[in-house]
DNA sequence: CCGATTCTATACCGATCTGTATAGTCGCCC
DNA sequence: GGGCGACTATACAGATCGGTATAGAATCGG
């Protein structure tokens, strides 16, 4: 049967050790970045890292779960303060994505980043990546579902790819406002599929 | 002034090395491959891969800038024999990149996954990814702007980000066919902002 | 046939990589 | 007050990193 992931232990220091991990990674990439630049960063020793974590591959998949943890959190009490109707429920999965983007410097999206180094789907942190996306579908395909759109899979999926369109293109700096561009766009989309 | 850019002699092994560094850089990131790999693959020595280029960096240069060129050329080439309707250029445009992705394995846009590796501007290989995006803009501005559309802006935007997120939703696998969505939807935002 | 260019072969450099070993300090809980 | 978990400090291992040095073989135009 499979086997038992070792549990981390998060002692304050290993939460350090995540945030400077966290930062680093999503900053610099992945490659780029190596275990003792995260010790410094962290303010501990390279023996108090491993002891945490064990593997600097284990530290990648708690960065890239603890980033998707963080954002469903994010988005889910975004959308909690939100008028139910779809329009203004899809409008607000759009503008969290562009607080997003705005707070946390705004190189991307993290996962898609990650899966630039990342293409070995036996890679434990490909699973992360991918089950990120097919959650981020799955919402807009509840939203359209609720809307009682007539082709609602057709309609998230558009919604999908101007979202991660939306991300690639103020990551990359294609041109000013790109999220709240793509806001509009999908409200756009939406109207229309009603 | 400028400082002249020290000149590529493209000897038959200069193009070899390209090549697998190319396929390398691609597949597995530009960080996690190493010189020794890229000269073993090109079988090459490494004094052969210095004297050719002089640094990594600058064959990580070459590599987007080759691949830039390569896929401008087969775009121009595919819209060369496509007839002249809007429709029918857009879509074109979605084909072509469809066309690519099968091809080239598909791990998404390269410029978008060097970006993920490469976020400092002043690295020399930051303008070639930028300068792609602009260019891609361009492309479907003047294809907005020949269709005589009243907000041309607006919509080759969101041409664009339907179209950067087509080749992350692909690469990453959100779903199948994403260009081919991509391409779909694009035309009916297309139609509508006629 | 000469000389320049392209390339192979191989060994080396210092730095950095992930990961481990040893020894010891601090604070907290039973 | 004794033991245990969390942590520091430091040194080291073996591999790999980007890049260089030296020497020589193959090719080719003049």
């Amino acid at each position: 049967m499979g086997e038992a992931v070792a549990e981390i232990a998060w002692t304050p220091k290993a939460r350090t050790i995540l945030e400077a991990a966290s930062r680093l990674f999503y900053a610099h990439g992945i490659a780029a970045v190596g275990v003792d630049l995260i010790a410094e960063e962290a303010g501990v020793t390279k023996k108090t890292l491993y002891d945490r974590f064990g593997s600097k591959e284990r530290l990648v998949v708690e960065y890239l779960r603890h980033r998707d943890e963080r954002w469903r959190e994010f988005l889910d009490h975004r959308l909690a303060e939100t008028p139910d109707t779809p329009e203004a429920r899809l409008a607000a999965v759009f503008d969290a994505s562009g607080s997003w983007m705005r707070d946390a410097g705004g190189k991307g999206c993290g996962m898609v980043n990650a899966h630039a180094e990342i293409s070995d789907p036996a890679h434990p942190a490909h699973r992360v990546i991918v089950d990120q996306k097919a959650w981020m579908l799955g919402l807009f395909r509840r939203l359209c579902r609720d809307a009682g759109l007539t082709a609602p899979e057709e309609t998230a999926r558009t919604l999908m790819l101007l979202h991660e369109g939306a991300l690639v293109a103020h990551g990359i700096g294609a041109f000013p406002g790109a999220v709240h561009h793509a806001r509009d766009a999908a409200l756009a989309v939406f109207a229309r599929a009603r």
